[in-house]
DNA sequence: GTCTATAGTGGGATAGAC
DNA sequence: GTCTATCCCACTATAGAC
């Protein structure tokens, strides 16, 4: 809070003039990042509309995953991190957020949740720095989305 | 430090007379995992030596890790998330616990990655209930496995 | 190897003046 | 809507007695 107020050139108390808690700022902050990459993922779907395969929809959202990602690690980690305050956030965003995913791998719940496992997996641990460095990681993405492609 | 002491049976500053600091606590506890883990999946693909198919050696190797992982959910984290302090583990460990992915998805390094990636995912995503409640995280796991085993 | 006492830092949050 | 002053809590770590 004390950081948040100093980058806003405000003192940490009179934040509380503005949110109740931090609980419900960082609620705030989620849904906005919520908005931000739902559209990046969006736009990157709607894109391929035109009867392009499956292996192409699931690359352009991958790349649009992992670009979004590391360009605001701390916002990914926000809304991924921990478990999700569902009661603060608005009806229906995360079901909107997910909707590309369940678009672009064919309309099977279970396959959408196993890719977005393998794109947050290869997201984080890259973020956590926990790949070795020589690590091929374009190599490893394509690997990944080719297979959840078929 | 307080907790562990507590937990001890003893104080928090006595811990100091045993290690240095609180990082080099953490890599102890972090070596101590490494070892848990590792062997738990060493003997998950020794058990299928006798030509079994991949598919097989991978089933057995995501159960083995993911039971693991929901087994000991604070070590899962420990030696998971953030980077690693490489240089006060011993020599070999990390590439020791990785070995068996390596050996299940046929010794290709992209491979391997992005089979740890989707595992990785699938069981963080898990330990932050960030499914929703009615997931089948069976049938989500049993997707993502066969593709990798291709 | 254990203890008590304490230093030092950094959190979130409130009271009340302006 | 902003401020200062303050409270209370949690945490790592050190000093020094026993």
């Amino acid at each position: 809070m004390r950081r948040l107020a100093e980058a806003m050139g405000i003192r940490a108390p009179s934040l509380y003039k503005h949110v109740e808690s931090k609980e419900e700022l960082e609620a705030l902050l989620m849904a906005e990042a919520f908005r931000e990459v739902g559209a990046e993922l969006h736009r990157a779907v709607a894109m391929l509309r035109d009867g392009v395969s499956r292996k192409k929809a699931l690359t352009e959202l991958g790349r649009a995953y992992r670009r979004w990602a590391l360009a605001h690690p701390h916002q990914y980690r926000l809304v991924t991190g921990g478990p999700l305050p569902r009661e603060r956030l608005p009806e229906g965003l995360e079901s909107w957020v997910a909707e590309p995913v369940i678009i672009a791998v064919g309309g099977d719940p279970d396959r959408a949740r196993a890719a977005w496992a393998f794109a947050h997996g290869m997201t984080i641990l890259e973020l956590d720095g926990r790949f070795p460095p020589d690590a091929d990681l374009d190599a490893a993405w394509a690997v990944g989305l080719d297979r959840f492609a078929r």
